[in-house]
DNA sequence: TAATTATAGTTTTATTTGAAACTAAAATCT
DNA sequence: AGATTTTAGTTTCAAATAAAACTATAATTA
């Protein structure tokens, strides 16, 4: 394959047989996970995010939003922030222009004056019952050429690496 | 073959006799491979951007272009926007920065006064010889609980859904 | 109960980024 | 050859974002 590739060390650089020197090293991102993780999860992302965008004027903060109050119906901006790991900046941004656009709507708790809920409004609801086929019909057709067997074994996979991160993540 | 994959579309809320109301869509984030790949690649991209950033005052764009400059010893920065799929105003900033912090040198060619060749320096060589090993570490802890062959199929399905990609992009 | 600390969420600030405009050089066309 | 278009790379501009400061409430503690 890609064999002549890993010659070349520090080879021409003139200093010869300098033994302190260490040898050159080398690294083929098309091999490296975190690389290759990245951008394809970069391209699936600006790809859907095209239909968010240009039918439905959604970014995909938005989006995320939206998708998580679809499933668990009222929500807080924390829990959002936690689900999603989206910054909370990042989270108020979207709820408020959703909140303005009237897709979804904020009631405050009565017992904590500084949590207010979220939900869908009929509008939301609407909205997503033409977005979430859209989205799901293309996820089809991207996982189209993967066996079932293959979808289930990447998911899992992916549960593997993020229990894994997670693992490395409290280490530190 | 991807049987369950094609299921759970707008299917079992059957629009059925209720005529008026929609009725409520959903989605599992945690079912939706778009979502899950990107929360995954955004967590390692942070996590190892760290290493990059604290210990090495690198940046992602800058790691991309250094890593695929030990991997091929010259290259234009159009070769560059081609390889990692980054546009060309982040190169030419990564470049710069390089440049300027003599991690990478230019040598315009004499063909064409319009590109210039990019190759590691010296020091840039050495900056590698200490950071590739550590990504490779963090990686190879990051896998540590896959086995040979999860990684492999890993690999191979995301490369499945590259190609995939390429053909619904090159569609629209 | 008053003072301190923590929490939910917003706003401000600085940085990053991609898109578009731009520059200079090359290639193509007439 | 001169005019036009393309290309490599940079710079400018606007949008997106994360981090930090901030506001208002609630919880803790002394």
């Amino acid at each position: 394959m890609d064999s002549d590739v890993q010659r070349h060390a520090a080879s021409d650089k003139g200093e010869a047989d300098d033994h302190s020197r260490p040898a050159k090293p080398e690294l083929d991102l098309n091999q490296f996970l975190p690389y290759r993780l990245n951008s394809l999860a970069d391209r699936i992302s600006q790809a859907l995010s095209r239909i968010y965008d240009q039918r439905f004027a959604i970014n995909v903060a938005e989006w995320r939003v939206l998708a998580w109050l679809s499933h668990r119906d009222v929500l807080t901006a924390k829990q959002i922030c936690e689900f999603t790991r989206m910054d909370k900046a990042r989270v108020s941004r979207a709820v408020q222009s959703l909140e303005e656009r009237e897709l979804i709507s904020r009631t405050q708790s009565t017992s904590d004056q500084r949590v207010h809920y979220l939900h869908l409004t009929l509008a939301g609801e609407e909205l997503l019952g033409k977005l979430i086929p859209e989205a799901h019909a293309w996820e089809t057709e991207l996982v189209s050429t993967l066996t079932a067997g293959e979808y289930r074994d990447l998911l899992n996979t992916m549960s593997k690496l993020e229990r894994q991160l997670e693992r490395l993540e409290s280490q530190r």
